[in-house]
DNA sequence: AGCCTTTGACCAGCG
DNA sequence: TCGCTGGTCAAAGGC
């Protein structure tokens, strides 16, 4: 959901167009990693390999598989001190970056030149932040930097939403009832049931050492709505209150939908940095949606999102992106609040820039929702609530499930953040539709945006320089989209 | 009292 | 059959 930490004015939302996705086959997914190239040049190459939608194995282990190679296991939390990025928000990472606004149109996209290189027709490997000047070692290797405070950043961000006592957060409530070491996962695996009751709905849950979410797996669908406390009340631009009603978890911050301090500026269709496959749709409350309705009784899902996209080759749901800027005087931040055009219960905040002002009083009026904890601040540059989507598809499907998307989600796992962790959504859904979202593959267009990164010396703030490419792609298919973004990048904090 | 986590034991699937 | 592994159970204890 749109959390605020301030006030966000909507500044559009796209509306994936395109359902006339498509799987890819095997063979168009596979890819290739480089870690020199990563290494050296700062670019990602990955290699994708069906995997089981179910896996269970851990993480470095998963890298393993489908680089092909062993995979050091990072301390992901010190990868990016400040002195990188300043990423010092648990929400941030590289990846989550490149999957903003800026970097991310089109996880098949590359961010710095627009190309679309993992079209069917694409057997290259293709390039991802090539041009990215951040400071981004992303040496597997090495641990870079140092020890930074992780709590402290955690503190202003999953740590919020991802209480030890309510891992993964989702407005539901849960009960442990395991923990196990599993083998190939140097984290303890969790156990947890819905405690709603006669609901099946169990999620697996895996921490670092930390306490920081790793990966979620969930099984089943839930068959009633969240426990009213986690609903929040909101009133807002786009309507209904359930429209707006995602479930506050994805933020550490106090919700408002219709703060006065945010517009919404844009809006359009993501094409599909997520991997998607149409089944049963987890909306708003956990209950199905009409597609699905038909067969409650198996509903289930399964949806690999994270930091790393790690999983899926399709997507069919389309996804909604909102944009928002701070209206504060002054401030540039922009957000932007991505979620399953049917699936409310889930989002991607991606926070872009630092606000420049205190939290406006307006926060504690009666939009703000039941919320968290406190606000985004400090040396916050970005943040991403990584929030999950959920969709499903059929136990059959682990047979294609195919880490597809893009190189860069496929490191994800090196990058992964505090905030960074799987979600998997397992389950035997029937399968009503198979088809890619967002990306009209077919039709080999698409928005990409060329991004510039840099890291401010202070780690407080990242510059984006962005220039929206299109290809193949008209002005007038863009339409607002293009605009909106031009308009995003132009308020983007300035170093 | 109720709900939760913890944790060792148990069970089932698989090779 | 046996061992491994993931998942679950259930008693104990804490809040």
């Amino acid at each position: 959901m749109p959390g605020f930490d301030n006030n966000f004015a909507v500044m559009g939302e796209w509306l994936d167009p395109s359902p006339n996705h498509k799987k890819r086959s095997k063979a168009e997914l596979e890819r290739e990693v480089s870690l020199e190239d990563i290494k050296n040049k700062g670019f990602l190459h990955a290699s994708f390999q069906e995997k089981p939608c179910y896996s269970s194995n851990g993480l470095s282990e998963r890298i393993a598989a489908r680089t092909g190679f062993k995979v050091p296991r990072l301390k992901t939390e010190s990868i990016f001190p400040s002195t990188c990025l300043a990423i010092s928000s648990p929400g941030v990472s590289p990846a989550t970056l490149l999957e903003s606004p800026v970097f991310l149109s089109n996880p098949l996209t590359s961010p710095t030149t627009g190309k679309l290189s993992s079209l069917p027709s694409d057997k290259a490997k293709y390039e991802f932040i090539e041009d990215i000047s951040l400071t981004l070692s992303l040496d597997p290797t090495t641990n870079i930097g140092s020890e930074h405070d992780d709590s402290q950043a955690y503190g202003s961000g999953l740590g919020d939403l991802m209480p030890s006592g309510a891992p993964g957060d989702d407005g539901y409530n849960w009960r442990k009832y395991g923990q196990k070491l599993v083998k190939g996962s140097e984290y303890p695996r969790s156990y947890y049931k819905c405690t709603h009751p006669n609901c099946e709905v169990k999620k697996k849950v895996e921490r670092s050492r930390e306490g920081h979410i790793t990966e979620i797996i969930y099984v089943k669908a839930h068959n009633h709505l969240k426990p009213p406390t986690n609903r929040r009340s909101v009133t807002g631009l786009s309507g209904t209150g359930d429209d707006m009603q995602i479930d506050g978890t994805g933020t550490n911050e106090n919700l408002q939908w219709t703060s006065p301090v945010y517009e919404e500026v844009g809006y359009g269709s993501h094409s599909g940095s997520m991997q998607v496959q149409s089944g049963t749709q987890f909306g708003y409350g956990g209950v199905a949606t009409d597609a699905f309705s038909k067969d409650e009784e198996d509903r289930t899902s399964f949806m690999s999102v994270s930091l790393g996209y790690d999983g899926q080759v399709d997507e069919s749901e389309p996804k909604r992106r909102s944009y928002y800027k701070c209206t504060a005087s002054g401030c540039n931040v922009t957000k932007h609040v991505e979620r399953a055009s049917d699936d409310l219960t889930s989002v991607l905040t991606t926070y872009i820039g630092k606000h420049n002002h205190a939290v406006p009083a307006a926060r504690n009026s009666s939009h703000v929702g039941s919320g968290s904890s406190g606000t985004v601040q400090g040396g916050l540059a970005t943040q991403t609530h990584n929030q999950h989507v959920h969709y499903p598809v059929p136990r059959s499907s682990s047979e294609g499930m195919v880490t597809a998307n893009s190189s860069l989600h496929d490191f994800q796992p090196y990058l992964r953040s505090p905030s960074g962790f799987s979600v998997y959504y397992v389950g035997e859904a029937e399968l009503t539709d198979i088809s890619v979202s967002g990306l009209p593959i077919g039709q080999e267009r698409f928005l990409g945006l060329e991004a510039l990164a840099t890291g401010d010396p202070d780690g407080l703030m990242l510059q984006l320089a962005a220039e929206p490419k299109v290809e193949q792609m008209s002005q007038q298919e863009l339409g607002l989209s293009r605009s909106s973004l031009i308009d995003i990048m132009s308020r983007l904090p300035q170093i």
